[in-house]
DNA sequence: GAAACACATCAATCAGAATTGATACGGAGA
DNA sequence: TCTCCGTATCAATTCTGATTGATGTGTTTC
């Protein structure tokens, strides 16, 4: 198997994950710090089991981590997590001056 | 209306539309410089209906543009959109020493 | 202008993900 | 132990987005 494509597959998965609104926003209110999800409920005006399922998500995709404390739990970012999607935004994104491809020659598709 | 809803509902388009395992590939495959619509159907083994729906998100979403030469139609990271990206994760990011909030007082739900 | 080509769009279908309501689980306090 | 509370999970439904096949549009070449 290949290791890039594994490599890969995670990565797309945290996008998958992060790329949903209602993720989206937790994401935001995490970047101020651990929340507990009845905090977040609260903030989010979400339904607790959609809020659990949700949560659930970003915690399969790496995106969070979660601490039990009694009977709560509290959520935060994984900043590696956050930190590889930034790289691959950077290996994507062209170099200023960036130049695209010359023009191949011949008919463009064979 | 709040600016800075609309700036997130933007980038949160953003990442929807890279958050889907054909459009990643495009994007890491237009990483490389712009491609004509033909080259990324061959790559991707694509049906070209499929593709052509695929490019129009990305392009919706800001993240491709695409240039007309003759009949052929070459698309091409747009290096602004994958920057908002990367400094909505930057933010979002918790510094490094970042410490959690300190636990509130009270129950945690009033 | 006719034919061939590259690509876009549309309508119908299909698949996977999100929502909801009910139920289960685990910890804390009486 | 019984009960309450915070959270997770499950099954059923609903919704949203992807795929497919056909058709439309603009461009080139003859």
């Amino acid at each position: 198997m290949n290791e890039t494509l594994l490599q890969n597959e995670a990565l797309l998965q945290r996008f998958q994950a992060v790329a949903e609104e209602t993720r989206f926003r937790i994401v935001q209110l995490l970047a101020g710090g651990e929340r507990c999800v009845c905090e977040l409920q609260a903030e989010l005006e979400a339904a607790q089991s959609r809020l659990s399922f949700h949560l659930k998500k970003l915690k399969d995709a790496g995106v969070v981590s979660d601490r039990r404390d009694g009977r709560w739990v509290h959520y935060s970012l994984v900043p590696g997590a956050l930190e590889e999607m930034r790289a691959f935004l950077g290996e994507v994104k062209p170099e200023e001056g960036w130049k695209p491809l010359a023009p191949r020659d011949g008919p463009c598709c064979s």
